[in-house]
RNA sequence: GGAGUUGGCCAGACAGUCGCUCUGAAUCUUGCAUUCAGGGAGGAAAGUCCGGGCUCCACAGGACAGAGUGCCAGGUAACGCCUGGGGGGCGUGAGCCUACGGAAAGUGCAGCAGAAAAUAAACCGCCGAAAGGUAAGGGUGAAAUGGUGCGGUAAGAGCGCACCGCGUGUUCUGGUAACAGACGCGGCUAGGUAAACCCCACUCGGAGCAAGACCAAAUAGGGGAACAUUAUGUGUGGUCCGCACUGUUCCCGGGUAGGUUGCUUGAGGUGUGCGGUGACGCACAUCCCAGAUGAAUGACUGUUCACGACAGAACCCGGCUUAUCGGCCAACUCCCACU
RNA sequence: GCCCCGGUAGCUCAGCUGGAUAGAGCGUCCCCCUCCUAAGGGGAAGGCCAGAGGUUCGAAUCCUCUUCGGGGCA
């Protein structure tokens, strides 16, 4: 279910889908990241990525930020199948990549408590 | 060897594992499914400061308004860019910088200081008995009505002369020209400011890929009300003309969500030859080199070095400007040492 | 992606047809008034005018380039 691959039934596409989590969902965060989890009815997770400009201000630290987030999703065997929403911290910019992933293995460690007793 | 100037190039490399996107092929479970092969960010992709292509508005037309450019010649699709030249400024030099048309078309502006700030006036002074003459001397100021010397005079003054500066010429020489030089003339007038209004010359229609085109679930292919009667309205920015279309306004509904296309072969790159001082042009050969759309290039490991800066395409090009760790190459200049 | 605005005292704004002291209100501090406070009156401090370069004798003002903030697009 879970293997080592994202393709794009796996992202969250439209503004509904968003919108939806925005709306319901069980959330963790630090300074590095929000992250926001809704149980969906499908049979994977799902990932969605909303990294402002406000909070990095150039284009490369966005891209840079979204890959690492994208890559860590990938690797990580997330076992309750749940709509997710990261979003960038105010020192997310500054961070280096060991701080970013530490920082996501916690965050799903909590999501998945969260979602047990959702 | 040191210091410097100009121009050009590169933007860590290699291997392994996992992963993303596009193209081609194969396989079948016809799904954007799997496998294989190949391509996959920049010199600035940035700022959006200019110029084009492309698309729609009319085939992009006329007048005014408005905006921009501003020594000369050339290059270019075009430019506010580039190249070469001229004038001016800086540097010992190689070189660098330069919004560099017009103030004898007109209007405006110049605080304080200063006698006086734009038109010939006179506060002190100088000369003179006085009337008056004078602009040589005078603190100022960004700027004060040519400068130096000699003569001259009551004292002075381009009043005269020499040199320099300035202006000027149906003049001559060189140059396509800007301009430079020579010669003649003018005793000197016509001060500054045009990134103040302005004048002159040249250029510019408007918007922008969220342009534009197509498909299209549901609903609908219309319904109702009011007003006006040949001038008005709409059509992308201002006014008028011109052109095209035709009732107008309000309410409900629709125009939507979504998808496809535009989307990458181009004023293209590379090499050679020829023309040109050069920007660049011409000819031939050869190559296909990102096309995402919640947005693709990354992560981890190892080796190695100079330990990696600024930074991410979004319709596409030509420039400019700004950010930037460093490294390499070529030409040239100055200083020191040696031969 | 494209197109527009703005940055002046701690805060909200004037000044932007160049001219020398950059001004107003609120706030801060001091004094007066009051038994004390508020209100009121008087006074003071506080600004490299977002940054850099240019034009000019002179720039907050004009021009160019950066930087930061805000708005619009069907």
């Amino acid at each position: 279910m879970c293997r080592a691959r994202l393709q794009k039934h796996a992202k969250l596409l439209k503004a509904v889908e968003f919108d939806r989590v925005f709306d319901k969902s069980v959330r963790s965060s630090d300074r590095y990241f929000t992250v926001l989890a809704s149980p969906n009815e499908l049979t994977y997770p799902r990932l969605g990525l909303a990294i402002s400009k406000r909070r990095v201000r150039l284009a490369v630290g966005r891209n840079r930020l979204k890959r690492l987030v994208r890559e860590n999703f990938r690797l990580t065997e997330l076992e309750c199948c749940a709509d997710y929403v990261v979003m960038a911290g105010p020192q997310a910019a500054h961070a280096n990549n060991r701080e970013l992933l530490s920082a996501l293995e916690k965050h799903w460690k909590i999501l998945k408590q969260k979602c047990a007793s959702f």
